[in-house]
DNA sequence: TTGACTGTACCGTCTGGACGGTTTAGTTTT
DNA sequence: AAAACTAAACCGTCCAGACGGTACAGTCAA
């Protein structure tokens, strides 16, 4: 029933797990190769070097949290802290691979810190969106900002293992934060 | 005017540095000679290899922040939300260097997740408390876990350079999270 | 309907280079 | 004299990337 994955994804979600598996160390062309279950010519056939791999992962998580986010955010319409709770929501329906591929930030940072440039350019216009939204910049009144600075804790503790917080914990908190973002203060 | 720095910090400074500038994959021994004005054999001298280097990233890391917070935990004595306050305060207290340390979590997990154990460890005690502190368990009062990650979620942005504040921007953003931390909500 | 051709998706092999680490013999600093 | 290095050679391993070849599904014209 599962739609098979294009070659090309099968390729970045097999990067993700040697990443997650060996550390960004260990991320070679050959260990991807193996995860995939293709020859070394089989992945450089899809990735004509091991940066623009890197740039694939990065785009493909971007790509995704925007998709996700933008419909929520269409949801939402207008209601306070919009963005904000799209993000939250984006998030919460991220399945274990999407949380793998996480990991590319990582492993884009130890190859190249240039790798990251598209996902500076997003978050910077998070942080824009959000700071407008949540009253200008009125002194204070900056809880748009304090939650999209905690899910990013979140999402960096989780994908380093650091994170000492069972699922159902993690859902609790979830709602809390939605809840504060709707209300505006907790 | 500066104390000279022990030919070991002097190293594991190098190490940052060149992290910072080439990302955790171009971390090598011969890579932080040079940057530490020393040769090969000189760093080997201190360190018999490059996973005692990183332990000893690690180490020196999560050695200032504790200090720092455990200073600050005793001025405050048991105020309301005296551990959080005292790890918003810490992280304040950072300079340049201290922030490129922080870079060692990167090239740590990088090179063998393993050696985050120690990190681990604190940030788990560190929830631990902070949940108690601020109300048990009581259904959603998590402010203190909230500060938590928020204060994460800065430390991961600004070490990978993906965080579109200045420096005024987050001081006011700390003084207003001791505020709420303080008050126990905004 | 058959044969020529094309594009996609690979495989297996090879090479040049870099890296971590060790060793040794010698030098400077304190 | 001991501690703290330097300089250089060297080894085994690993890795990125290039290259030539293969299998095969589909297209299309005669």
């Amino acid at each position: 029933m599962i739609a098979r994955l294009s070659p090309r994804n099968r390729i970045l979600g097999a990067a993700a797990t040697v990443v997650e598996r060996s550390g960004a160390a260990h991320l070679t062309i050959e260990a991807v190769a193996v995860q995939a279950k293709l020859s070394k010519g089989g992945v450089l056939y899809h990735f004509p070097n091991k940066r623009s791999m890197l740039e694939g992962m990065v785009q493909h998580l971007l790509g995704r949290v925007v998709e996700r986010a933008t419909r929520h955010r269409a949801e939402l319409a207008d209601g306070p802290n919009a963005t904000v709770r799209s993000l939250i929501l984006a998030e919460q329906e991220q399945d274990e691979d999407d949380r793998a591929m996480s990991l590319a930030i990582l492993a884009a940072a130890a190859e190249d810190p240039d790798l990251l440039d598209p996902a500076r350019e997003l978050i910077s216009g998070w942080f824009e969106t959000i700071v407008q939204e949540s009253g200008g910049d009125a002194a204070g009144d900056q809880i748009g900002v304090l939650l999209l600075l905690a899910m990013e804790g979140l999402r960096f503790l989780g994908m380093l293992n650091l994170l000492p917080m069972g699922s159902a914990e993690r859902a609790r908190l979830n709602r809390w934060m939605l809840d504060i973002a709707e209300a505006g203060r907790p």
